[in-house]
DNA sequence: TTGTAGGCGTTATCAT
DNA sequence: ATGATAACGCCTACAA
């Protein structure tokens, strides 16, 4: 009552373990008639191949990993929804690989889970994404790789953030037309190219409308909640307040929404909040958030499918761009 | 240049297979001699096991898979985390199967999966952990499982839900303290044993202090803010007003707070609100919400500690027990 | 304490 | 189009 192994099926077919082989395999040369003697005690037997057998004499498994760095958990929901998407109905699994500590321990902790799992391909999430020497790791394993979110490189393979800078700008620039003359920005960790870009959106748009941008109306922040609750009650104690403020992520906008709170000013009425990356929360909070849409899951989708079949031809990676995603927290700058 | 196998190890340290295989496991009968010359020769050539052919010979390989319905988004971040957290160090991995569509699609996926990965356990989420043909099909699979959520067994291993009703009539005895005297309900899925057990904790309070519980009290929902935000609307209409509105999950009470918030009711001096989970979301609203922690983290971990290390001892799965979490969105009944 | 022979279930090579 | 034989890299059983 063990189950049945590919000798049984042979056995019971009358044919030879490389005939089932094939079969399974959908090898061209076979004849229709034998092909289908095989199927038919193959589904009388119920016989499913090894996986483990399989990954043995294949030299590889079927395993799509996830590898993200704790400050990524903002981009993990998407992220991983988006891989699960690319490779429902095939034979790939996802396994999920959260990288903590020390950078140096972040390397060896990856390495010990590429040689204990030996994934068919890596998708590297921000900042690991960013990081050479975790790329060099996944090329010296030999592993399949993507990254997604890094600075642009060139190569053909990687999901670049593009586009940040100039979504950025833009959105501060509805902030300015509609009246907002003082708008704070609460900035992203400074290791991440995309943080990085938004800035400069946010210095692109201020510039050009010769605004001003002393030091105290921008905060530094690291995309969490708490870094923008902090935030938040920093630029709304300067005066005169700002009226509207940016913030790079939308925890940390929901952050600077408490703050506002707090201080019991009304939004969107006295102050308008914008967010970024039009995550889960957006939406749920309220006033719901406006904020900047970046298509996390789809290019993780398109990232996974390029492991996947990297014969189909891709989107091109550099086509996914941020958008506006237009809700309640924004309105003209008050009186 | 290809990387090295056993063999390469057992040539170059002058000993059998056998022996660096015993290396390897930390075989006990071992001389400290060949022991450390081995081991030399291993960490020389850099050398490390392949895993696909260990999971051959062993007959299993290193992988967790937590499985979970669509319904289930709710608490698959915590549940992951959990996971991660109890193989973090080990040599096991997460896998991450979500499953879809009509009852039976999610059985054939999930064969598929198994049959596909042959994972060494599985932890089952709610609802699939209340499935009974879902857990007939693992043990079929000869695959270890462990239930999370679902209604209690007497199974040793399960990690039921329990608690919930008595949280439930916890919550709603404080808000009665408080002077409500109207309460609504936003119920959750029928199917869910832990929903279920939320609406009969409501009704216990509810008649343990001879309150009225007329239906127009009691709102359907299915934990997701969209279901909360028509609840909310519906109970939010009747005539005289509910003064406190405990919804069953943290979703459904920021679709409640949406609610109030379109129709210009102050949360929480007109109206107070309870959620329920904990979840991320839970401490990012304004006001704060309070809520009922659910462990559900924990259990996860205790779960999958007990799939990777079924010998040691563990935590009493009933041990995990809802603890009110008091934030901002209660105050006393008005007038 | 160590080694030998054989098996785990599949695929690849190279005949036929 | 099909089959015999040898990998794949490790582990178990048994012998020494």
């Amino acid at each position: 009552m063990a189950k049945p192994t590919i000798n049984d099926v042979a056995r019971l077919a009358g044919v030879s373990k490389k005939t089932v082989s094939r079969v399974i395999n959908h090898s061209p040369l076979l004849s229709q008639a034998t092909r289908e003697k095989v199927e038919k005690v193959i589904a009388e037997l119920g016989y499913v191949p090894d996986p483990q057998a399989r990954a043995l004499a294949l030299r590889r498994n079927f395993l799509i990993a996830l590898a993200y760095d704790e400050a990524a958990d903002f981009m993990l929901p998407p992220a991983q929804e988006g891989v699960l998407e690319a490779i429902r109905g095939t034979e790939f699994a996802l396994t999920v690989h959260p990288a903590s500590g020390s950078p140096s321990e972040v390397e060896s902790e990856l390495r010990r889970f590429l040689e204990a799992q030996r994934p068919f391909g890596v998708l590297l999430l921000p900042p690991l994404s960013e990081r050479e020497n975790i790329v060099d790791l996944c090329r010296e394993m030999g592993c399949n790789y993507v990254r997604l979110g890094a600075e642009p490189t060139g190569q053909e393979r990687d999901f670049p953030a593009s586009g940040d800078r100039a979504a950025t700008a833009k959105v501060v620039g509805e902030l300015i037309a509609q009246g907002h003359e003082r708008i704070g920005l609460v900035a992203g960790p400074e290791d991440l190219y995309s943080a990085r870009e938004r800035e400069l959106g946010y210095l692109d748009a201020i510039a050009d409308h010769d605004l001003d941008r002393g030091p105290s109306l921008i905060a530094p922040g690291d995309y969490s909640f708490e870094s923008g609750l902090a935030a938040g009650r920093l630029l709304l104690e300067v005066s005169p307040r700002p009226t509207a403020i940016l913030a790079c992520s939308d925890e940390m906008a929901a952050g600077v929404l408490h703050a506002a709170g707090e201080l019991g000013i009304a939004v969107p009425d006295k102050l308008s909040i914008v967010g970024y990356g039009d995550t889960a929360i957006a939406a749920r909070l309220w006033p719901p958030l406006t904020t900047v849409r970046v298509p996390t899951a789809e290019m993780a989708k398109a990232a996974a499918r390029s492991l996947v079949q990297p014969d189909l031809a891709e989107l091109s990676p550099s086509g996914f761009l941020p958008v506006i995603v237009e809700r309640s927290s924004v309105a003209r700058a008050p009186g």
